[in-house]
DNA sequence: ATTGTATAATCTTTATACAATCTGATCAGG
DNA sequence: CCTGATCAGATTGTATAAAGATTATACAAT
């Protein structure tokens, strides 16, 4: 059970070690929205045959991030303005339900995890270490939904991050007003800690309602974007 | 643009018409969870190559059917309380933010839609037909996902259905009450149209709720199976 | 009787080659 | 300007083979 923390990385097959090559270069934005997939080509550069590269695509296609095109290949999917409100609603309805069902099972060790969290953000501020506190913070949304109980929400909430990455958001909390974002985190903890299970789903979809007004705030009212090169 | 409805469909892919195939005899039990997908002797009845099949078994693996066991190949994912439970849950969670986000937008063909439906559900209870009713009730609750305007809610939603199949349960209203069924049904689109976007959401949550009671109660309280023949 | 080793058979995984089909672009003709 | 033919390039699907992993079986050792 436990033995899992164990395994030893390598043992996976080559699909699934493109597709992470991949995603790596898609959500690193080295491979642009609407940049073609050349089997051959990419196959030569990556060193392996058009065989795994190809199941490769059909994993990445699953999570949405390319797109493949009937008798004309793969290609990195589009990204909008509409997709990116999207992902936030659904990550916004994910870890509001991750709060309410940590508000009911409550289980110590986690509570703790996120405590302390909470506290290694409040250092990090002080001392105007900002990326650590996005990171901190990242982990906190990461640790609560991993351990709301609901393993597909888990497996979801995943798929949603990944896609937000290409946003170059990274989910993290961007910092202006760590304060503001840190009293958030402690009433989302505060409502888990007494039970209130409502309360503290609320709380959850607030701060993530607050993450995406800063970030609106933060750029240009850019209309929708079409990627180039993708015809319809 | 809503040429879409005459595509043809035979331009589809090998490994997705595989996949659908395959998907089919899943959910369908034809292949039982933990039975095993031998590549050669599955390619040759299905008359292809091993090649798209390979494909195939990534989209499945993608979409939860399967599992893909390195070295020890494709294997139907096995049921479990738990797993149903969780569908519930997550199913839940989006039906109650579809109808949200309809009682704010309110498109009136939409809710036109609905409307006839709940009088078609009437029809069939009336008539006896539960059959159809149970078919119907489930397009509503399509109808109101699909159309709610956050497409990634819709994607993940059809996942989340093709899952629930697998679990005989279709995904319909089982005909323990109809009446009761019903009501909840026009609850749910009262308040849509009169903009109640809070208790829209609420009476969704309810009415998918009622289904999990439903069932459970239907149901010996069979603990927590694992499939046979899938060695950890 | 149990444990461990060696070998063979089976299946998966990956690579490679080749044929068939589709796409997109170019270009001639109306 | 629009239509249709043509053609190179890419994708898709098949076939085959080699390499690696797993399982089964037999056999030796404790």
């Amino acid at each position: 059970m436990s033995l899992d923390r164990f395994e030893v990385e390598g043992n996976t097959l080559l699909p699934e070690r493109i597709a992470s090559t991949l995603r790596n270069a898609i959500v690193g934005s080295v491979l642009a929205p609407g940049a073609r997939l050349e089997e051959q080509g990419l196959a030569k550069r990556l060193g392996v045959s058009r065989v795994p590269l190809r199941e490769a695509f059909r994993v990445l296609a699953g999570e949405g991030l390319v797109v493949i095109q009937p008798n004309r290949g793969a290609v990195v999917s589009a990204r909008s303005e509409g997709e990116l409100r999207e992902l936030f609603a659904v990550r916004s309805m994910f870890e509001s339900e991750a709060a309410r069902l940590l508000a009911r099972s409550r289980p110590l060790a986690v509570l703790d995890a996120l405590e302390a969290m909470i506290g290694d953000m409040k250092r990090a501020v002080r001392a105007r270490r900002y990326d650590d506190y996005a990171r901190i913070a990242a982990q906190f949304h990461d640790l609560m939904v991993a351990e709301c109980g609901n393993h597909l929400i888990g497996q979801l909430y995943d798929r949603i991050r990944t896609n937000l990455r290409r946003y170059q958001l990274m989910m993290v909390d961007l910092p202006g007003s760590p304060a503001k974002s840190i009293r958030e985190h402690e009433t989302i903890l505060a409502a888990i800690r007494t039970g209130k299970a409502a309360a503290a789903a609320r709380a959850a979809a607030v701060h993530v309602g607050e993450l995406v007004e800063r970030f609106e705030q933060s750029r240009p009212p850019a209309t929708s974007k079409v990627a180039k090169g993708v015809r319809g």
